[in-house]
RNA sequence: GGCCCGUUCGUCUAUCGGUUAGGACAAAUGGUUUUCAUCCAUUAAAGAGGGGUUCGACUCCCCUACGGGCUACCA
């Protein structure tokens, strides 16, 4: 059993986006599948027809995709030989161990209706017991441990409405160790015998996941804490479909709560929390809603996956960064934190800003032309690669590379005015003249040869540079800060610059 | 309500009985950068409360409080 190749899933269902808290769920399966040589797979739990949103599932594979977190079998990532893996198209695999069940008695037909169960329960509720279909009160329900043989086999032959229950023990003490958070004890006397196959002839999430697990040979089911309390009825499934012995261990991971601290991340809450909870846009099928996604937002996605990997799990040492082999390398299930984790924006943005100065400028290239594209604007490459080179330290979202180099590429005509209110005084024109003449007459135009030229003209006019320098900033781009202001002149190219300072000159008063 | 899980600076966390309780983000202050962003330095900031166990508890146990999850023919 040790020598079991580690095999992981990621089994989201396709009710709608992915929120990043099931990216990082996802995440960790796979650093821990590729930790121990092992599979990570993406399984599609679609068992709820009702629920299902049209897009979901291309939308999750497509995230996976981004953050660069690929599965090595299942939908979208290639069938291996324990295709299908998704379980509406695996409907039919399931019936037979729903029937093993019924036939050792672990498991029974219930007939009731939504009516009778309501009502069922509005009575317990009103006697002040727990309202559940359990060892009790299911003698008092219409199943085939109270109907009479006979009836119930004449029910099912009339093709009467019947879901299958499992048939818990009154009273008994079921406990699992859970990777995280050690044992687990919890009694089937505060449990239900919750449905495993429903009336539409599909199982329950319960029956169809354990089924899955064992038949996909899966050796640690690594999921969020919302799955906890039903640990132990897939505990007691697999020990009465006989697979005990090969039951993977369970590992509940930590959720990740909302920053105000209520409650649980959800796909709900779209852009309600002032960052995004998607890895990618989302725009709602069904209300036409459009939610920002981290790729849209200008995150890159190692730093989406580093600042997630962090968000319940930390390596012990002081190391922040950590690149995705890295992760692997580091990871371990033992330190990941048993309490839920509250989402940080400004921790994210900080790992943002970090991935940007680290990430070739090509990257930043793309996602500029993308911006000016949008302007109508066009510039050569290198242009824009060394415009890149100059602002990348100064943005912490690739999508600011516009606001903060939109004058590389048009000239100002507004300027800062508490600047000009600062630093404009009766010298300043005569400065800019000269600088402007000295300028014309430098032929090789570089930023120590424009450096020069600058400091003549403010040694021709006995002005500090710290009277005239960011104005020179000013008249150049407008705006009161930016990269070094020699080098953004030789970028810009002596006609520019000179264009530019003629036009401040004009406009500024 | 019941059951389960949790609880260290504002936030993410380190600590696996003996520490001046460490780091990072955010904050504040100072310095560098002629600007902004950086960068550097400094400061402020925590063991929910109460009982045990122990020579000694943030660390182990119990109770309370608080937080979270679950409580569907949803996953």
């Amino acid at each position: 059993m040790t020598e079991r190749k580690v095999r992981v899933r990621f089994a989201p269902s396709p009710t709608g986006a992915l929120h990043i808290g099931g990216v990082r769920t996802a995440l960790y399966n796979y650093l821990f599948a590729k930790k121990h040589g092992g599979d990570f797979i993406l399984r599609i739990e679609d068992t709820d027809q009702g629920r299902f949103v049209p897009g979901a599932e291309q939308y999750i594979i497509e995230s996976l995709k981004w953050v660069g977190i690929e599965p090595n079998e299942g939908v979208g990532f290639g069938e291996g030989i324990y295709a299908p893996y998704k379980q509406s198209e695996r409907k039919a695999m399931y019936k037979q161990y729903v029937d093993q069940l019924l036939n050792d008695g672990y498991a029974y037909y219930a007939f009731d209706t939504a009516e009778e169960l309501d009502a069922m329960r509005e009575r317990l509720k009103a006697s002040n017991v727990d309202s559940k279909y359990d060892a009790i009160t299911r003698t008092t329900m219409i199943n085939s441990l109270t109907l009479p043989e006979d009836e119930t086999k004449r029910r099912l032959e009339n093709g009467d409405a019947y879901v299958v229950r499992i048939k818990l023990p009154r009273k008994e003490e079921v406990k699992f160790h859970d990777e995280i958070r050690g044992w687990v004890h919890v009694n089937t006397s505060t449990m239900d015998d919750k449905v495993l196959y429903k009336s539409d002839g599909m199982p329950t999430y319960h029956m169809a996941n354990i089924v899955d697990d064992y038949s996909m040979q899966i050796t640690h089911v690594i999921r969020g804490e919302e799955w906890l309390p039903s640990a132990p009825l897939h505990v007691l499934l697999y020990r009465y479909l006989g697979w005990e012995s090969i039951m993977p261990k369970f590992a509940h991971l930590p959720l990740l709560l909302k920053p105000d601290g209520n409650g649980k991340l959800s796909k709900r809450d779209g852009d309600k929390l002032g960052f995004p909870v998607f890895p990618l846009e989302w725009k709602d099928p069904n209300t036409g809603e459009v939610s920002s996604g981290y790729k849209q937002s200008g995150y890159l996605p190692e730093a989406v996956i580093n600042l997630l990997a962090f968000l319940g799990w930390n390596p012990g040492t002081h190391q922040e960064l950590f690149t995705l082999p890295e992760l692997v390398e580091a990871f371990t299930l033992d330190r990941v934190s048993k309490h839920g984790a509250k989402f940080d924006q400004n921790k994210a943005k900080w790992y943002n800003q970090q991935y940007i100065r680290k990430v070739d400028n090509k990257i930043l290239v793309e996602e500029l032309q993308k911006q000016l594209e949008f302007y109508n604007i066009k510039a050569v490459e290198k242009y824009i690669e060394k415009v890149c080179a100059l602002v990348k330290e100064k943005i912490s979202f690739v999508k600011e590379l516009w606001d903060y180099s939109n004058y590389f590429f048009v000239e100002p005509s507004v300027y800062d005015e508490t600047v000009i209110k600062k630093r404009w005084n009766e010298k300043s024109p005569l400065v800019l003249n000269d600088l402007i003449e000295l300028l014309i007459g430098t032929t090789n135009f570089t930023h120590a040869n424009i450096e020069t030229a600058y400091n003549h003209a403010l040694d021709r006019n006995e002005v500090t540079s710290k009277d005239f320098l960011q104005m020179f900033r000013v008249c150049l781009t407008g705006v009161a800060g930016g990269p070094p202001i020699f080098e953004m002149a030789e970028l810009f190219g002596k006609e520019s610059t000179i264009n530019r300072l003629e036009n401040a000159k004009k406009r500024i008063k």
